[in-house]
DNA sequence: CGTACGTAGCGAACGCCGTTCGTGTCAACT
DNA sequence: AGTTGACACGAACGGCGTTCGCTACGTACG
């Protein structure tokens, strides 16, 4: 360790954690897809075979970065009884927050469930949150995990928009024109939805969507209790 | 290499709608990471320039692909107002099934909404579907949304299973084992629920998620009216 | 002080990818 | 018969992830 070499200003040694945080610098700067292993290691000032010592594959160093992220997410006040349902919204919005400040990030945890200790942190928190809110323990174990799917896959839709330049308020209008262009007597429900269709900014209708899955919380029949792993029965009625 | 028709007894002619069938045939086979233009031509016998002609890039020969898979989505029975939730959760599932048959292909539609007539058509019957149900209509619109977002994102992360191989039990398992090996006493929540967090199978969970959605649409707030379209206004919260 | 060695670092290459360019080929029309 | 135009495609460009095996250096040891 000692001094580093002194014709170059200040470059930090090689490690796992300088890799992610290089890693990390690129995805905010240029998104996901710029996360490549060359762009990665010339930002070390160094080639991309260099960085296979501290990281598996370039699926490890996204992994790793998503869990960094994850890191981000504050958990927030202890739960609350009173106000669990706030909290939680909350929590899910700082999430998707978090995200998108990573563009596209959210496709790491669409691709394979996260197991990090940060992203851990996080679900213990929506599991406690749920708890305090009485919310049946079958209900909030499944939940969770779908809860977390519409997350993830509403940041990652996002950062596609974001990718394209287009706004999400541009989005709506491009998809308003195309709805309209539609025959009105083949889809007359779309027609008369098409106000309510392209209405509302990207965080209402997120936010929206996190009532809705909560509202249901509060609502939904427990799943029938069984043994650890059941094989797949016919479908429910 | 330098095959001669007499190799093959009768090649079809290319066309729009034979690349995209053969796209079809190469993403049943091995999935979508698979779809490259290069295979795609391979499968019709030619080099991947040639298939330029009847399609913009490859993005755009995946929506014609993804269009052509939600063609397979039977719309099932007219909409009945006494039936209309299990009809709604009938068709999503059938939506999933058709996705699912086709692995990876719920990638498209979360990297970019489809207007694509088939999609517009299933979107038209499950708008339909809620309207049957007497629920409010920017709930309908807000709330189909969200749904599409979690069937697809469901879809695609099957769809990773499937390609690593592991089965969702074993994925079940495997996911058992990391959370098990977390400290008791920090995680809790996650500790007392282990046995929920991984128990049924990925249809179970994949049901249970659409009834958490379904059931909070029959209880969550409209959203506030606002300029797009102040149409009708629904039940007072 | 000289020497040997383990290893972090990395240049070069392999086999993929999407896409473009310019040329070949041949049917249909003049 | 000559001309034209659309279709087809070989070859190449610049990128990707990953691997192989060589360099060069810090250190431990003789």
């Amino acid at each position: 360790m000692g001094r580093s070499t002194r014709d170059r200003p200040a470059k930090p040694p090689l490690s796992r954690d300088a890799v992610v945080a290089a890693g990390l610098d690129v995805l905010r700067a240029d998104g996901i897809d710029a996360v490549t292993m060359r762009r990665v290691a010339a930002e070390l000032d160094t080639g991309p075979a260099s960085l296979y010592v501290y990281v598996r594959n370039r699926q490890d160093l996204l992994d790793q970065m998503f869990d960094a992220v994850a890191g981000e997410i504050a958990l927030g006040d202890e739960p609350d009884p009173a106000r669990w349902r706030e909290q939680l919204t909350a929590l899910l919005m700082r999430a998707r927050e978090a995200m998108d400040r990573h563009p596209g990030v959210a496709r790491v945890p669409l691709a394979n469930v996260p197991t990090g200790p940060n992203a851990v942190r996080v679900a213990e928190r929506m599991l406690a949150l749920m708890r305090a809110g009485g919310i049946d323990d079958r209900v909030s174990a499944w939940a969770t995990d779908a809860i977390f799917l519409y997350v993830n896959a509403a940041s990652y839709e996002a950062s596609i928009y974001l990718e394209e330049g287009t706004s999400s308020d541009d989005a709506g209008e491009e998809i308003h024109g195309q709805f309209s262009a539609l025959p009105a007597d083949e889809f007359p429900t779309i027609f008369s939805m098409l106000g309510h269709l392209t209405s509302g900014s990207a965080d209402q209708r997120f936010a929206f969507g996190l009532q809705l899955m909560i509202e249901g919380l509060l609502h939904v029949k427990p799943p029938a209790p069984q043994g650890a792993a059941a094989g797949s029965r016919g479908r429910p009625g």
